[in-house]
DNA sequence: GAAGGGCCTTTGAG
DNA sequence: ACTCAAAGGCCCT
C-alpha cells in the first residue's frame, strides 16, 4: 500500500500556484478537484494546493526533504519575486502588469518536455498544447497513480523517438508533427546534446537550439528561459510583440529581434520575468473581451 | 544580408 | 457555412 505523504513548504517570497500553473509555461498540469493541481516536480507525480503562507503537497512515495528540494528548485524559490518588482519600481507602464498578476513564479522545467512543449505550441493556443502533449504522453508511457489520480510522466527521448510523424498526426499534432519526430531522431542518435546545453551561454545555447528544426528565436527562448536558467532570453509572441510595442514603440518600427536586444538592454536578467508577465497580463486582459 | 509574404494543420469561437 | 485567430518557423523572393 502507498503511503499518504502530505508535507508543506513555507512560502516567504510572493507565490500565487494557479497563476504559475495556469500561464502557459507548463501544459500538462491539471485541476483534479476544487483545490487541487496533479502534474509531476522531478521524478514526483504529486498533488498540490495553495493555503495561506503555504504550498502543500500531496506524494505516495520519497522521502519529505527531497520533494521539497525538488518544490524548491521547480517554482524557483531561489529567486526573489520582490527584487524582481522593485528593480522595475520606476517603470511606470509596467507597475499596472506587476499588479495584476502578483505571485506569477517562473517554473523550472525539465528540457526535453519542455523543448516538445514549445515546438508544439507555433501557432496553436494553450487548451490545444496541453491536449496534444497529454496525447503524446498517454500514447507512450503508463500512468502513475497518487491517490486515485493517474499521473502521466512525459515519454523519454528515446519513447518518443519510437513514435512516427503519422502517429504524432493522428494525435492532432498538425505540421508540428515531423518537428518532434526530427528532434527525437536527433538527441537520441546523439546528434544533438541538449542536456549539455545547460553549462553553455546564452548566445551559444540559443544558437544551437535554432538549429532544430521547428526551433526559432522565440521558442529557443522559452526553453532557455524555462529550463536553462537564461534569465536573460525574452521570447517573442504575438502577445509580447503587442504590449510591447503598445507600451514602448507607439510610433516606431521594430522587429521581434530589435525587442529582444532592447529588454536584455533594459531588464538584464530580469527579461524573462517581465516577459512572462507581460504574456499573462496581455492574455487575461485578451480574454475579458 | 535583411525584410516581407505565403504556406503549414487543427480546433474552437463568433 | 464561413472567417478568424491561436506562446512561429521555414522557404522563397
Amino acid at each position: 500500500m502507498p503511503k499518504n505523504l502530505i508535507g508543506s513548504l513555507e512560502l516567504e517570497d510572493p507565490f500565487d500556484l494557479v497563476a504559475t500553473l495556469e500561464s502557459g509555461q507548463v501544459f500538462r498540469w491539471r485541476r483534479v478537484d476544487s483545490k487541487w493541481y496533479a502534474g509531476i516536480v522531478g521524478r514526483y507525480p504529486l498533488l498540490l494546493r495553495q493555503e495561506p503562507g503555504k504550498l502543500v503537497y500531496r506524494c505516495d512515495f520519497g522521502i519529505a526533504n527531497e520533494i521539497e528540494e525538488a518544490l524548491f528548485a521547480f517554482f524557483r524559490l531561489d529567486d526573489s519575486l520582490l527584487d524582481v518588482y522593485e528593480s522595475v519600481n520606476g517603470d511606470a507602464k509596467l507597475s499596472d502588469v506587476i499588479k495584476r498578476n502578483l505571485g506569477l513564479r517562473l517554473i523550472r522545467q525539465e528540457p526535453w518536455e519542455c523543448l516538445i512543449s514549445f515546438v508544439c505550441s507555433s501557432v496553436s493556443n494553450i487548451p490545444r498544447i496541453s491536449r496534444n502533449m497529454e496525447a503524446i504522453a498517454k500514447k507512450t508511457v503508463s500512468p502513475k497513480l497518487v491517490d486515485t489520480h493517474s499521473i502521466y510522466p512525459f515519454p523519454t527521448v528515446a519513447q518518443l523517438a519510437n513514435c512516427r510523424e503519422e502517429e504524432l498526426r493522428e494525435l492532432g499534432l498538425g505540421f508540428r508533427a515531423k518537428y518532434v519526430t526530427r528532434i527525437s531522431w536527433l538527441i537520441a542518435n546523439e546528434q544533438f546534446d541538449l542536456f549539455g546545453l545547460k553549462s553553455a551561454s546564452y548566445n551559444d545555447a540559443k544558437t544551437a537550439l535554432m538549429s532544430l528544426p521547428g526551433v526559432g528565436a522565440k521558442v529557443a527562448d522559452c526553453i532557455l528561459v524555462f529550463s536553462f536558467d537564461k534569465l536573460q532570453g525574452f521570447p517573442v509572441d504575438r502577445w509580447v510583440r503587442r504590449s510591447i510595442k503598445e507600451r514602448y514603440f507607439e510610433n516606431t518600427y521594430v522587429t521581434d529581434t530589435d525587442i529582444v536586444s532592447w529588454a536584455q538592454e533594459r531588464w538584464g536578467s530580469y527579461a524573462g520575468y517581465i516577459q512572462q508577465y507581460l504574456f499573462q497580463d496581455q492574455r487575461l486582459i485578451n480574454a475579458r473581451r
